[in-house]
DNA sequence: GAGCACTGC
């Protein structure tokens, strides 16, 4: 046990019990926090750590953390509960013995600026007592690490060495509102590790007072225990305590009526703040490049028109595929006089931080995802956000004095129509990688998996129907050996996994887990408006006729040639940090190949070999071109679903009768994304068992 | 001849 930090007899803190039973809430007493603020850090750091808003309920924490299982802590950002309370419970003994403190984030810039901080306010040297494991990048050191952040993704992958996490006192779940898959597995994990090692404490922190769902989620046993017996076994009912943030003040504003054009209604806005009101940067939500552009050339045009007004205004674009130096732009400090306007996606909303924002517009809408299971298509469309996003950005406004918000819809809606949280994104994806990793943990009854948010049972049945066919289930669903287990290991999409395990045999791993680096990753070239002809012509210089996958060779050989050139990439209309990704990628993959036996072997040339690898993993994704289509339709073999190639690919316009593709994404049309031509004997040859169970009694004659 | 919100292993 960690020593005790509560006296009895001493200012006791007060416990206020739910009315419903299921919730304790904590009231912070002020009279113990200081009692105990000299104990610890040096000077000015450690009365930095006092002033933060978390510091007056240190002894609540602690006293929650030990006496409960699970304690949810709510708090807006600035709070300081990220960085402070890994250290109030290292202080309190938690990690006496050798066990540690586990910090998940879901970013990883987040794990290593939070954890670079903490090595800071504890002087100690970053990867020794404080330390953080991201991919890529391990900066730990076992025999001394007492505090560890890591993004959420790498404790799921620690799981599979470890399964009750057994080195571990202490788990924080940090950000656990934003509900990512991988939070989300992690918590129905937590929830089952924690029935085994009731000594194990979980820390749920949250910006949202959703807490009580999550609380009910935790909530393992209904029957209160005697406060007499605390000491030796923790409640089983979840502490909630409310901390609140360092924000500054948000002045809120409503459009009286709602608008009908957002791009145009950002515009008038933007140019009336700049007219009226002080000093002070402007933050606009809009949804995406096109979006973003629009606003920007229109603004562009308004303050033209208005000379008045066309000075001082720098207007900026902000969004992930944006090439990092013009990225970069946003965070140069305005000059004097001058007031920046930043036209940004939800990247800011959590992953960047602006400084010296005054002023928020926002939009009310982004871009999400949706995955329909009957169709399988994942579709990409702007919707309406949460309230809970919408505090979030205009907390943007507040964070170097107050600030004001203007918000592109009315009151009522926000009020009345406005969903307070966003759907959970385990609702609304694909679960083929999840499902594999829950397997992979022994979890067998996926139906049965106590959810933090369950999701759609079509989305499920997908996901083991696809793993079947891959042959990575068996016929009771169980990981199939030892192909199950390996693609299990690869920490990619298991048709990509397939994809590699199959190279083995036909002796082209090398060039298949550059394929399957590339297609991990959004896009190697840069993103092309304004440059379309000169990218289009760059393509052509590395096109091969047997399409994008075998292009993508092409551009890896050329771009090791280069020596890894910036320049070369740039004068090829190639995206340099994507590139510097796949050498990253490519690398792990060639680790992990090692360790599953997969022997590295370059087929040298025999792209025949490589094309049957890919249709290995990929042969559910196959389609015909339509006999006397003149416009390039093709049908899927799987469900005789209307695709076309995408104008991107190089076979765009070429045809071939018989393709496969990476992903279908969907606008107007479905379009395929990477195409590569097969020979449709390849795919009984591949999958004989799911072409026998297709209806059409012979779906690929020629 | 079209368009890629954002993460992560």
């Amino acid at each position: 046990m960690p020593q005790q930090f509560w006296k009895p007899g001493t200012d006791k803190p007060r416990i206020l019990e739910d009315e419903e039973g299921g919730v304790v809430f904590f009231a912070p007493s002020l009279s113990s926090a200081s009692s105990s603020s000299s104990r610890f850090g040096y000077a000015s750091i450690g009365s930095q750590r006092q002033r933060l808003p978390v510091y007056k309920y240190r002894t609540a924490i602690l006293y929650l953390v030990e006496t409960h299982a699970t304690t949810i802590i709510v708090g807006e950002t600035g709070s300081g509960k990220t960085t402070q309370i890994p250290q109030y419970l290292k202080e309190a003994g938690w990690a006496d013995g050798g066990r540690v403190i586990a910090c998940t984030q879901p970013r990883r810039l987040a794990v290593q600026s939070v954890a670079s901080r903490v090595a800071e306010e504890m002087d100690v040297k970053l990867g020794e007592e404080v330390g953080y494991t991201i991919r890529f990048e391990d900066v730990t050191n076992p025999a001394a690490t007492m505090i560890k952040f890591l993004t959420d993704g790498v404790l799921l992958r620690e799981i599979m060495d470890d399964p009750l996490l057994t080195k571990y006192s202490v788990i924080m779940v940090d950000e656990a509102h934003e509900r990512s898959i991988s939070t989300d597995i992690l918590l129905g994990l937590l929830k089952k590790i924690q029935r085994r090692r009731p000594e194990l404490r979980l820390i749920i922190s949250s910006a949202t007072i959703e807490a009580k769902s999550m609380s009910d989620f935790f909530q393992t046993s209904k029957k209160h225990r005697g406060p007499e017996d605390h000491e030796f076994v923790p409640r089983k009912v979840p502490a909630v305590l409310s901390v609140e943030g360092r924000g500054f003040n948000v002045q809120i504003h409503y459009v009286v009526e709602p608008v009908s054009d957002y791009v145009q209604a950002t515009v008038s806005t933007v140019l009336s703040i700049h007219d009226q009101e002080p000093a002070g940067d402007i933050l606009v939500f809009l949804t995406g490049q096109d979006d973003i552009d629009a606003a920007i050339q229109l603004l562009a045009e308004e303050a033209h028109a208005s000379r008045k007004i066309s000075s001082g205004l720098i207007v900026l674009p902000l969004y992930s595929s944006l090439p990092r130096a013009e990225q970069d732009l946003v965070f140069s400090p305005t000059p004097r006089g001058k007031r920046k306007v930043v036209i940004s996606t939800n990247i800011a909303e959590t992953s960047l931080t602006l400084e010296g924002v005054v002023y928020v517009v926002d939009s009310g809408f982004s871009k999400q995802q949706f995955y329909n299971p009957i169709s399988d298509i994942e579709n990409l469309v702007v919707a309406p956000i949460s309230k809970a996003s919408a505090r979030q950005r205009a907390g943007r406004a507040g964070r170097v004095r107050p600030g004001k918000c203007y918000r592109l819809y009315t009151e009522e809606y926000f009020v009345n129509e406005m969903s307070s949280v966003g759907i959970p994104e385990m609702q609304r994806s694909k679960l083929v990688s999840c499902v594999i990793q829950l397997k992979a943990l022994g979890i067998d009854n996926i139906l049965g998996f106590d959810w933090p948010a369950s999701p759609p049972p079509e989305a499920m049945i997908r996901a083991l129907e696809v793993l079947y066919s891959l042959g990575v289930l068996d016929d009771d669903a169980k990981l199939t050996s030892p192909v199950g287990f390996q693609a299990a290991e690869i920490p990619l999409d298991p048709m990509i996994s397939k994809m590699i395990l199959s190279s083995n045999q036909l002796g082209c791993s090398e060039e298949i887990i550059t394929i399957a680096a590339i297609l991990s990753i959004q896009s190697i070239w840069v993103s092309g408006k304004g440059v379309q002809k000169e990218l289009d012509e760059a393509k052509l210089r590395f096109a091969a006729a047997e399409g994008d996958h075998v292009t993508f060779l092409n551009v890896y050989k050329g771009f090791l040639q280069s020596g890894k050139s910036s320049q070369w990439c740039h004068k090829n209309y190639m995206n340099y940090q994507a590139m510097k990704k796949v050498i990253e990628i490519r690398e792990q993959l060639r680790r992990t190949a090692l360790r599953l036996g997969i022997v590295l072997r370059s087929c040298e040339g025999d792209i025949l070999a490589v094309r049957k690898a890919v249709t290995a993993g990929f042969f559910a994704n196959a389609s015909r071109l339509e006999a006397f289509s003149h416009n390039g339709m093709y049908k899927t073999v799987r469900g005789s679903q209307e695709v076309y190639i995408h104008p991107s690919s190089v076979l765009f316009r070429v045809n071939p009768k018989w393709v496969i593709y990476h992903s279908l994404v969907s606008t107007d049309r479905q379009y395929m994304r990477n195409a590569m031509t097969i020979d449709p004997s390849w795919l009984t040859e591949a999958a004989p068992h799911f072409f026998q169970n297709l209806r059409r009694p012979d779906p690929i004659a020629h």
